[in-house]
DNA sequence: TTGAAAGCGGTACCAA
DNA sequence: TTGGTACCGCTTTCAA
């Protein structure tokens, strides 16, 4: 040995249809038949095959397969949301992968950031991997990469943002739903003046919530008040910060409405501060951990971030088994989950 | 129109290399060359082929191109986790996918859900697309299927839970060191009956923090009581329970060190019931969103997701660029996060 | 029922 | 510098 550089053995190839054939005896052909389970192969030979691939621990390159395939299927999904480890984004992802599980497969997970750059390279990067289709949180507003995808034959789902067009899939939150809810369920505890922190004016889904807090101050006779509205909010500290002032005024709320997670934390963090935790009513949008730990617990409008999910995927394959038109537009509905910071009464 | 049978026209087939070199009028190598920018095209024809390119709306086919490439590479990596939505688990698929978008890397995200047959199937369908590799929170303890994969020649790293051979790269928390931290924080601010809750004996990081414990205590000088030990308990009501009995017995504890999430917040939840809040000293392993809002906040340690995530990626793709051998296991240390529920005095 | 040959969309190799 | 040809690992088509 001292005299040779011997080192490992050669890589030792990974063996293919053809080397299950020829040890087995049959044509490649034959071999793909059992591989693929298609009807018409002698037990025998069958057997034969089987054997071959147990012995060569044959594994079938999917990849291979699909190019040559009709349909071109590679069982393999492009997910694109804005960060995969946002919980409510993680929650969705998982709802999607459990249906693509059930039909084996297989998900490309991704995170745009909210940058139209990046979500532009992730969608062609998937699609030139041959995804078989998408489901895209998509980032407002130009959404012509993804459209130019779709109408080039990409089957696709938009979920929590609806597209600039009615001719893609979506599933959306019902946003302004839940939160007149919100609204509605403050003013039947009393209250009169419903102060609405919100997130960027520019985002969907903090537009949406604030259109049903006017719609629900609406309905339910209540003069909306400039002076008791915060938008584009971003973070805790700056839902704090603004809670915190509007508290101070000489007219000051007497029931907050958060429209979004952080805000929420925001309020809860200001009213801790000023001792009022118990004085003042306080409904979030969006569930968060915890929410039902603090003291009061804290009363949401919860998302149905699973149901997102699920009927997200569902549709795309409903899509891949051929039912594509007309696109649909789903509407998951919230949930109010009173735990008390809901149900004070007004000061 | 009224007698044709019309409909959509016929799905316009998406343009080759071969449609391109066509319209460019040069041939199909020319145009593999310009489309992996590789040197030795003219200007001129390079111009030519970008605009047949532009003109088609050509989109390459990485999958056709991995399976000639020598190295056949798919730029695309595999990742099983038990639950993608698992906070901690989400963070580390984030850190990895980060480091993947760098090298224009996709990541197929899936959930094992702690199901070793689970584990198994995904493996293998991650293989059978040809992904450069895994990275895996293995289910114990039988590592089989994957090993086997490992061994074939799949690029892999283990995280969060070490492999049972020395022979694959592993990156995980440094779950010991980090509860002898506990134990000594608490052991400094006076306690000496300190109580430990843990999950399943079962799952290596929870006896790895038992071990801690024990470790901690010996090196304080703190005889271990058996009677202030709950093991293999499972959830938040769980850990309330076993906390509201270790609290009401005649040698009580003067603090908790409990070993994941779940049971710090169940420790929580029963010191709150107990009025014991400020009373009872509580150190929990692992950080958790809102721990620093409740009353008081809680005390942790915290571990390095990021870190995990980015080390395991950073060791598959110097595998990938050759750096092989010899294995590796890396050790992520964690860190105390001191809020005031693990500062407090013993009664 | 079985197999031979063509080809999916591209890259490797070598000759022109 | 450019192009022809073989071929990656598999499925399709069609003839035997």
């Amino acid at each position: 040995m001292l005299t040779t550089m011997a080192g490992k053995p050669p890589a030792p190839r990974t063996p293919t249809m053809r080397d299950v054939a020829a040890l087995a005896g049959v044509s490649l052909k034959t071999v793909s038949r059992v591989v693929n389970q298609e009807a018409g192969v002698t037990a025998e030979l069958a057997e034969r095959v089987a054997g071959a691939i147990r012995l060569l621990d044959y594994r079938h390159d999917t990849t291979a397969s699909s190019l040559r395939r009709t349909d071109r299927r590679t069982a393999s999904i492009g997910l694109v949301v804005e960060d995969v480890a946002n919980p409510f984004m993680s929650a969705i992802n998982r709802a999607i992968e459990d249906l693509a599980h059930a039909r084996r497969t297989l998900v490309f997970a991704s995170s745009s950031d909210g940058d139209a750059q990046r979500e532009a390279d992730l969608v062609r990067a998937l699609a030139a991997r041959q995804v078989d289709g998408l489901i895209v949180v998509p980032v407002a507003p130009d959404q012509r990469v993804l459209l130019n995808e779709h109408r080039l034959g990409l089957p696709m789902v938009f979920v929590d943002r609806p597209a600039i067009t009615r001719d893609v899939d979506s599933v959306t939150t019902d946003n302004r739903e839940g939160a007149r809810l919100a609204v509605g369920h403050l003013a039947r505890h009393g209250h009169r003046r419903i102060a609405f922190l919100g997130d960027l004016h520019s985002i969907w889904t903090a537009e949406e919530r604030y259109l049903g807090y006017v719609e629900g101050l609406a309905t339910e006779g209540i003069r909306l008040d400039p002076r008791l509205i915060r938008r584009d909010m971003r973070g805790i500290d700056a839902a704090c910060a603004a809670a915190t002032e509007l508290l101070g005024s000489s007219e000051a709320p007497s029931a907050f409405f958060a429209g979004q997670n952080l805000l929420t934390i925001g309020v809860v963090r200001a009213l801790q501060v000023l001792g009022l935790r118990h004085r003042v009513a306080l409904i979030g949008f969006d569930d968060f951990t915890l929410a039902d730990l603090l003291e009061p617990a804290v009363s949401v409008i919860a998302q149905d971030a699973v149901g997102l999910g699920q009927a997200a995927a569902s549709r795309l394959f409903e899509q891949l088994d051929g039912d594509a038109f007309p696109a649909r537009h789903i509407r998951v509905p919230t949930r109010l989950i009173a735990r008390g910071s809901g149900e004070l009464p007004p000061g």
